[in-house]
Order: structure tokens, then sequence, then C-alpha cells
DNA sequence: CTGAAAGCGCTTACAG
DNA sequence: CTGAAAGCGCTTACAG
């Protein structure tokens, strides 16, 4: 970068010496500039368009004002919406948030918090279900660990394996109780498409379901149990994969939404109307998908609130951590689970 | 920050000067440190856990690795998906992305700026539709034309408005396109949801659909035109209106994909069942709305493709700014918009 | 209330 | 090939 307009240079034109520059443009602990002379400077640097170096600053002070955010993918509405909860959080408390999509790599959420530490991101929030690799987990907790001995503030929402304050949905207690709603609803037989084995979220949102159904005195058939990515796809292959086995169910949850959506269109696909042809539930309530038709039944999360909770909970002080936040989510039914007749 | 591991540390357990330690890490311009001497210092670096103060950095270097990204509303599907085309494009880049949401408030975009200014981002993009306010874009301008005065890139995906590299969507022609493409399915009346009435993006949409009619002999009725938000809330908010109006048409254009799916919801809750009630069009081609039933005819637009090539654009060197990329659309016949039997 | 000066943690000519 | 030193643009004790 050249030719920017330096503090110096304000307050050469204001003839003032750079503290009082400095003091007049920010004044914040020790704010005693007398009122001519903070006059002369703010308007120095209004005529300079002054800008001051975020970088000086941060060297000097020691702390910068962003937030470093890890997700797996922006354009996937689950991250999208967790994201403008901390975006609009942040924004209030004038941070600046970085981001950064992991794609689902593995290390890479590790490799970003490690981007952020070398930026002196004040805050860090890693989103994002864990998975079961240990050793993974393990470097990633390292790092955050590494990050908060520096005076840096880190929040994950996923399940509670790392050593920080941790907002953790509750996905069993949510597919738990999406399974008790269904059964109520008359469907005993049912299939599910459950999302990649190895991630934690999706291995709770079975697990949730099956427990449902052994409560209600019913069972999971582990034939009508198919794995596959967490996308519209995923959910798509898999629908497919499922009905070539030709099922005798009811009724197929979907380990989120996104996935339940491309599970209808398989069934389409096949002239499997729904929910004439099968009832399909989903998880998450994603707010983009919630006027497609028929609605779909699925188990409410606030995700946007999630975000803006992960945030507020970096930013509070002189509080014992790492803290657990456990969110509960809520069943909603719609046309897609309709009611077995009996 | 406190605690943190200097190159000051790393030198002194290697034993070599800060010079050497620097370069061993980096060893980019004049990168000749001895075998032996550069292995002393990787391998302090490692036992330190080092991790390189990017401020320092920056300071020293007068740049810094980051590309900030202004938008409207990251929870906006078409939005996050050319927010992941910066973001793909930038990791493949070795950059951070910083985003700022500007949630439509006027003047949001030129703050935002300004705060990459600070931060001596080397790349700065701002995604969206500018408005007729000039004063406001005029003030934009100038900072943008401040930043690149100071050594930084900035390209703006919206109208070529500004004094940057900027691409521009062709609203217009997907609307004439679209336009034609209904009229040649027979539809003859129309109405539209035209968006907000200070969106460029908005009334260019609506233009290039009324022109498509006059082409083809027909003409939109003043009637039949309702504005409002580019939301689902929008969309659904203008077809209640426009229903009330009892209007005589075949078809309806909603201005995006988003309000299109509003508008079906409401033409639902008046017994209205899409495409047999009436038929209805978008606009962007939401991948998350493309299993939406009936499948929704729309006009394609790349948009990750648009935040990939953004970043592309701003890494050129060498070439003449400002340029202009004209990015055009594809219109996607689905099953909303069937053929109207003769 | 105001200023001279040290310091934040790096990089990079400039010498050797 | 290696090192001493200046400099990047701020903030903030420390004096006065």
């Amino acid at each position: 970068m050249t030719g920017s307009v330096t503090l110096h240079d304000v307050a050469r034109r204001a003839g003032v010496s750079l503290a009082t520059a400095s003091r007049a443009l920010n004044g914040s602990a020790n704010r005693v500039v007398g009122e001519q002379l903070r006059e002369r400077v703010l308007r120095a640097a209004a005529e300079l368009r002054y800008s001051p170096n975020a970088h000086a600053q941060a060297m000097a002070r020691g702390r910068t004002d962003v937030v470093g955010l890890s997700l797996h993918d922006i354009a996937d509405p689950y991250f999208s919406a967790v994201a403008a909860g901390v975006m609009r959080e942040a924004g209030a408390n004038g941070l600046l948030v970085t981001m950064a999509s992991t794609q689902r790599r593995p290390g890479a959420e590790t490799d970003y918090v490690g981007a952020f530490r070398r930026h002196w991101a004040s805050v860090v929030i890693v989103v994002g279900s864990r998975t079961d690799d240990r050793a993974a987990t393990d470097r990633l907790a390292d790092e955050l660990a590494a990050f908060e001995a520096e005076g840096g503030r880190a929040v994950a929402v996923s399940q509670p394996r790392l050593p920080v304050d941790t907002i953790s949905i509750d996905n069993h207690g949510g597919a738990r109780d999406l399974g008790e709603a269904l059964h109520d609803l008359g469907h005993r037989r049912f299939a599910v498409l459950g999302g990649p084995g190895d991630l934690l979220t999706a291995s709770e949102r079975v697990a949730g379901f099956r427990a449902a159904l052994s409560r209600r005195g019913g069972r999971l058939d582990p034939d009508h149990v198919v794995s596959g990515p967490f996308t519209r796809d995923g959910g798509y292959d898999a629908m497919h994969r499922l009905l070539d086995r030709e099922p005798d169910v009811t009724c197929v949850f979907a380990v989120n939404d996104v996935m339940a959506v491309g599970a209808m269109a398989a069934m389409r696909d096949r002239g499997l109307e729904p929910p004439a042809g099968m009832a399909v539930a989903g998880f998450d309530d994603i707010a983009t998908l919630r006027d497609v038709n028929p609605g779909l039944t699925t188990v409410r999360i606030p995700l946007e609130e999630i975000g803006a909770l992960a945030v507020r909970l970096a930013l509070e002080d002189d509080v014992a951590r790492p803290r657990v936040r456990r969110v509960g989510g809520e069943v909603v039914l719609r046309a897609s689970t309709p009611r077995v007749p009996s």
C-alpha cells in the first residue's frame, strides 16, 4: 500500500504531537485533550481523509477487532444461518468477521484457527459437528487452547469435546421427539437417511430416532438405514438406494432438511409423490425450505440465534470457562407427514 | 494478547539472529539461509509452536492477505452463493475473507469499505445492486477510489456505476429472454412482483420483461405490477396484494426466486395451486430452491462462478482498469410454467 | 493538558 | 551466507 495518510500527517497538519493526535482521535482511557486542539486534529483528519491503520493499532494495543469464524460451507443454508447470527451480533459490537470454509477437509479447522491466531482475532468461533476422529479433535483442541492461552476467546458450536465454551445442539433429544411424534401419528415402519457415518451430528440424530421407536415399543430395521453425504445430492442418492430395496415403510426420516428435499426429488423420479407415496421428515427447519410443497416436517433449531449466542458467550467477562450451553429443538409437524388412517 | 511466542524467541532458541530466523521461516525474495541454520530455526519454531504475528507482518510488508467482502445478507442464498465462490477462490490463493453484511442499511457499504481500508485488505469486493441514490453511490465510489489509491484492488458485482472492475449481471437481457420464452409458451396476460422500487437490479428485471412483451406485441398492465422487498415475505405479501385485485392473468413473474417461492405460498393460502391456478417464474436459479414443487422456471445466474471471478479479476496484474465483465443468464423452463393449451 | 520516546513483532535493504 | 539496525504506524506510560 502506498500513499496512505498517517497519523503523523494529521498531527503535522494540526500542529500537534503524535500523542495528542492519537488521543484526540480516540480519547479512550486517558481522554484529556483541550477542546481547541481536539477540533484542530479532527478537522485535519477529515481534510486528509485519514483512516487509521488497523494493523498498527493492533500492534500497539495487542489485540484486534475481528472474530474468526470457521464453518464447513457457507453455501449450505445451515451454516449461512449461523453465520448471519454471528455477523449480526459481531456488528452490534463493532467487530468484523473473518470467515473460512473448511469444505469438510480434515484438519482445515485447525489450520484456520491457526490463521486466526496469527491475526490475533479476539474471538474464534468454530461451527460444525465433531467427527469420530479423536486425533483430529485433539489437534483442534490444542490449537484452541493455544489461542486462548494468548488471550483470545473461543466458542464451539458442536458436540462438547473441545476445551472451550460450547453450544451443544440437542440432536438426540430433537430426533427422539420427532420419532415419537411420528409414531403418535400412526407410523410404525420407518426408514432413515442417516448422513455420513463419521459425523457425530448424524449419528446422534439416528440414535435419538432409534431411541424414540424403542420407547414406543418399535424398532428400526438396520436394512432401512442408508447413509450418505449431508447434502441435497446425498439425500437424493440415499433415497434411490433405499427405494431399490423396496422397503416396506410408511415414513422416512432424513437427518437434515437438505437431504430430505433431495429425498423427495428422488421419490418423484419414481412416481412416488410425497406424502402419499411415503411420508418424509427432516431436521433443522432451514428457512429457505419452509415453503417446499408439501411442507416438510422437521425439528426447528434456532440457528441464527445460536450464532449470535456464540458471540455473546465469547464477549462475556468474568465467568468460569469452559461452559456448555445446550440448545434444544422443537418438532414442527407439516404436511409431509400426515396422520396414518387407522 | 499475552504470552505469545515471538520470532525473537525462536531466534534465540536457534542461536541465530532475528534476520536469519525470519528468512528461514519465509525465505521469499532473498532466500539464502544455510541448510543447517534453517533446520535449527524450523525446529525451534516447531518446538515453541511459533505462530507469526500477522499484524507485524502486515506492518513490515505493507500489505495483508485478506479480502474484504461486503454483501447485503449472508442468510440470503443469492449472497451466500456468491460468497462461497469468493471464499473458494480466495482460499485457493491463500487469502482469508473478511465479510460484512450491510442488511441493506444505506451507507453501510461505504463504512465497511472504510473498515477494510483500515485493515489494509489487499482486495475489496462489493456485492449488491446499486440503488437510484446517486449521492450514496458517489460516496462509495470515493471510498473505493481512496482504497485503490492506497494500492488495494476493488471489484464490484453490481451495475457498472463504480470506478472499479465490475461484474455486471445482465438482468435486462435475462428477464427479456424469460419473457419471450413465457410468451412463446402461450402466455399473454402477465403480472410482475417487482421488488423494491429503488433497486436497480429489480427495475432492470422489470424493464427487460416489459421489453420482451412489447417485442412480441403485448404489454404489461401497470395495474399488474406490484412491488415489495426482495425477500420471501416480500413475495408473499406482494402476491396477496396482487390477488386482491383479482387480476386476469395466467402467469406471474417474481423478480427473484425467493420472492417467487413466497408468491407460491400466498397462492396456496387462497387455494390457487400452482401452476394450475397461475404459472409462476422467478430469477437467479437458487440452488437450494431447485427442488421446490412444482419446479420453478427461472433465469440461471452462475452466482458462485461470479464470486470466484471477482477474486480472479482483483488478482490479475498488468491490466488496464477498470474493466466491465458482463455475465448473462440462461432461461430454465420448469413445471411452474406449463404451456398454455391453444 | 501536552510531548518525547519506547515499544508492539516483523521484514528488508545495507554491510560484511 | 549472516547480522545489526532502521522502519512499518500506532498507543501509552512517563515526565513535565
